[in-house]
DNA sequence: AGCACGCCGACT
DNA sequence: GTCGGCGTGCTC
């Protein structure tokens, strides 16, 4: 940081600020600070400027100095926004790290740092906030001009407003209303997630002495599955202080309906509650526990690991308890007076981990997530320079944001692959950049999974990381019972119902006739995924991708995954005119569909994307099956994440292959930990439960490494073939997308760019090749990997030659249009 | 990423 | 003769 010397300070020195605006630009811009602001330019704190002809941005101080740019006019800073820095070295340290570690530039890493409140541009829209009865004559003119037009249009831009006014700098009057809490900066309008909710129940006080128990089951003479309901009350009631809807539901064996009508007549009154979907999720929650012996142990185990390494693997089991023995770690890092950052991967378990986490750390708790709407995220992003939130829970984005002093970073399911951002730049991966914080800070970094990525349990097997390992389940939990299905065997024995083996269905009939609930699992979404003529083999494919359609039941349309355009099935095929369309595959619609044939009596939930859409559908999608309205649970790897449902006794896998047999270097290691983890969800309380692997395959090593419960022996496996085919932990990738709407241009490019860089890195080029999916959006695409031993290389060097090249390659004329996207450690 | 400047086709 | 297509180059 700049050193504010007498010299410096003086007004009649002039300073110059480096910034970083929020663009895909590798520069940065030096500005010219007017003399009167010169005791406040610091690193760190936001400045308005213009750029190009009339686009004004916020953009973040990287720099101060008193050099004058010797090519150019500066342009004069139009503003300084903040009072106090918003990001500070750490952080800025941070960015730079990303951007080269990536490649990208730094206004893309700001661009994913900061929440979008914090980055006014001309397109950001402001709303008027619901506020109570402003005093408005206390605003300006300006702030009452601005809040007047939001009366009339409920949504204006930042450009809008710059009308408006007359006036380019509108920044300054915005920051003030929104301070004031005026107006809100709005992004999409993205729902709060909600907390799970239970239905409590509890009888009228009319009802409650013994005559008028009395009174009410003469009452309910001729509703017989309503006195079952009431007598089930009145049962749990001596045992329960607090009785669930789901609970009656259970002893009574009536129906929802029973109760909604008892509810009606003011007999049963229901209340909502937020609940915790952990655990035991019934009982009375309290702060305080007492950890396991095996959970003492580990504690102390990575505590130890701690006095020698910064990073720490956990490798726990599923159901071992980890969450206590984070919250015992988190517990000691508050006290010492530092912050901590818990990662996670899905938006699905956050609700699930504050809940916990929320008991022990109260106010001291802050969440933040891409889901929480931008204000609140804003709001977070404050709280956390003022220190008023000491932990953190927050998925990718969190890593980003302004710590005073991190202590520890737990990286819960550190293999989860969606810590790696892949849609817009910083393509960066969260557990590896938390690795990178955590080093800045001093802080010590706990990894956790029960199914560690390859390369993590890697670096720890070779010391790098500490190593501790919990393979105990917490409680009586026991593991489930696997059994595999040779799908080919059943077809010939003619025991194969559409998708269903006879065991399987045998084991769901047999769990539902018990009432408890089945889970199927099927990592695919929609009804059909492919359709093809029978005659002249024509396929159903995207207009604008290579892309087969999939048809989805619920819409009557057929879907691209991809960039989202549908259409109308086809009846007749468009190349031959037949009418024999072939439908090949299944997804998680068809096999709700084809259990309403082979299970009809039975109540079937879906769990994918598309039956989550929406507000809460996730919630109510989870909910629903929590209180039993549905006795099986059809659904993509949503299924497997993490979720604890205590009566689940069946989990069938409808076919293992397509995970297995995935054309990618980590497929294995992803079908592993999928169907680990969809084990996991049976049998976790009182009963184990049976898992149902249906396959073509089912010797395949994998299957038998899952049946086994053998991590090591699939990590060792997994490790010799990447050692053999030179893939990560030995070496790094890095994956370069060409991208031209001509084929041709594409093909043409992406084979000069492959020489060039063999030029200079020889047979650690491959391809180009076309991916799995040659064209997306009507730009082709075709792929160059970099595989670069990490043996004897410095990636430093290899980076600079590939950009060298890379800036050679777009100065080219050929090359023009041609687009270069860099993945550094794809996923 | 925007946005202006600049060189070739269908309109008043 | 112009209006406008989007190719390319710059923005402190």
């Amino acid at each position: 940081m700049l050193e504010f010397t007498e010299g410096k300070t003086d007004i009649r020195t002039t300073l110059f600020v480096e910034v970083v605006l929020p663009l895909a630009i590798s520069k940065t811009y030096t500005y010219r600070v007017p003399g009167m602001w010169n005791a406040e330019v610091e690193i760190g704190k936001r400045v308005i400027v213009q750029f190009g002809k009339n686009k004004v941005y916020s953009a973040v101080i990287y720099r101060v100095s008193n050099q004058a740019p010797e090519r150019y006019e500066a342009k004069y800073i139009l503003d300084i926004l903040d009072d106090r820095p918003i990001v500070d070295a750490a952080q800025l340290r941070l960015w730079e790290w990303i951007s080269s570690y990536y490649m990208c530039t730094l206004g893309e890493v700001m661009q994913a740092a900061l929440p979008a409140a914090l980055k006014l541009a001309s397109e950001t829209r402001i709303i008027a906030a619901e506020a109570d009865s402003v005093d408005r004559s206390t605003l300006t003119d300006k702030e009452f001009l601005i809040l007047d037009a939001l009366d009339i249009s409920p949504e204006l831009k930042v450009s809008d407003i710059v009308k408006l006014l007359g006036q380019k700098t509108v920044f300054p009057i915005l920051k003030r209303l929104f301070d004031k809490g005026l107006i809100l900066i709005s992004e999409e309008i993205t729902p709060r997630y909600k907390p799970k909710l239970k239905t409590f129940i509890s009888l009228h006080e009319d009802y409650a002495d013994d005559l008028g128990r009395k009174t009410l089951l003469d009452m309910l003479g001729n509703a017989p599955k309503q006195q079952d309901a009431v007598l089930a009350y009145l049962q749990l009631n001596r045992q329960l202080s607090k009785i669930t809807k789901t609970d009656i539901l259970e002893a009574s064996g009536c129906g929802t309906a029973s109760i909604t009508a008892l509810v009606k007549k003011g007999v049963f009154i229901a209340k909502e509650r937020a609940v915790s979907r952990l655990d035991g999720e019934d009982v009375e929650l309290t702060g305080d526990f007492t950890l396991s012996e095996a959970q003492r142990k580990t504690f102390s185990n990575i505590k130890e690991q701690f006095e020698e390494k910064d990073v720490v693997l956990l490798h726990g089991v599923t159901a071992s308890g980890k969450t206590q023995v984070y919250i015992r770690l988190i517990e000691e890092a508050v006290a010492n007076g530092k912050n901590v950052l818990y990662l996670l991967p899905e938006i699905a378990l956050t609700t699930q981990i504050t809940e916990r986490l929320r008991l022990h750390f109260g106010n001291k708790l802050g969440v933040y997530h891409s889901r929480f709407n931008d204000n609140e995220r804003a709001e977070v992003w404050h709280k956390v320079i003022n220190n008023e939130y000491q932990v953190i829970v927050g998925a990718r984005s969190a890593v980003f944001l302004p710590f005073p002093a991190l202590g520890l970073i737990v990286v819960d399911e550190e293999h989860e692959t969606s810590y790696k951002q892949f849609d817009p730049a910083p393509r960066y991966h969260a557990r590896d950049t938390a690795i990178y914080l955590g080093h800045t800070h001093g802080a010590k970094i706990l990894l956790g999974s029960a199914t560690p990525a390859i390369e993590s349990y890697y670096n720890a097997k070779a010391g790098k990381y500490g190593l501790v390992e919990l393979k105990e389940r917490f409680g009586d939990a026991r593991l489930p019972e696997i059994v595999t299905v040779h799908i080919g065997e059943e077809n010939r024995k003619g025991s194969m119902f559409s998708y269903f083996s006879s065991t399987l269905l045998e084991e769901m009939k047999n769990a539902i006739a018990q009432r408890q609930q089945v889970i199927l699992f099927q990592n695919r979404r929609g009804h059909t995924p492919l359709l093809q003529c029978k005659t002249c083999g024509y396929i159903a494919k995207c207009i604008h991708c290579d892309v087969s359609l999939t048809y989805h039941k619920s819409s009557g349309k057929l879907h691209c995954h991809y960039c989202g355009f549908s259409e109308d099935p086809l009846q007749v095929c468009p190349a031959c005119g037949s009418t024999h369309i072939e439908s090949k595959g299944f997804g998680t619609e068809r096999v709700e569909e084809e259990l309403e044939t082979l299970l009809p009596d039975a109540r079937v939930g879906r769990l994918d994307l598309d039956s989550t859409r929406g507000k809460h559908g996730f919630d109510r999608v989870l909910s629903a099956f929590d209180e039993r309205v549905y006795d099986v649970l059809v659904g993509t790897q949503m299924v497997a994440k993490g979720l604890d449902f205590g009566n689940v006794s069946v989990i069938g896998i409808i076919n293992a292959d397509g995970l297995i047999n995935y054309p990618d270097f980590r497929a294995h290691e992803r079908a592993f930990s999928l169907l680990a983890q969809v084990s996991g969800r049976a049998g976790r309380r009182d009963s184990n439960g049976k898992v149902i692997v249906q396959s073509y395959a089912p010797h395949h090593r994998i299957i038998q490494q899952v049946i086994a419960n053998d991590y090591d022996d699939m990590f060792m496996a997994e490790v010799a073939e990447r050692k053999n085919y030179a893939y990560p932990p030995f070496f790094r990738l890095f994956r370069m997308d060409v991208k031209h709407k001509e084929q041709q241009t594409a093909y043409d490019a992406s084979h000069r760019l492959a020489a060039s860089l063999r030029e200079v890195l020889g047979h650690r080029v491959v391809g180009p090749e076309i991916p799995l999916v040659g064209r997306v959006r009507n730009h082709y695409i075709f792929s160059i990997l970099l595989k670069v031993e990490r043996a004897g290389t410095s990636v430093g060097k290899v980076k600079e030659l590939v950009r060298s090249v890379l800036l050679q390659f777009e100065a080219g004329k050929v090359n023009r249009g041609v687009r270069v996207q860099i993945d550094v450690d794809p996923y």
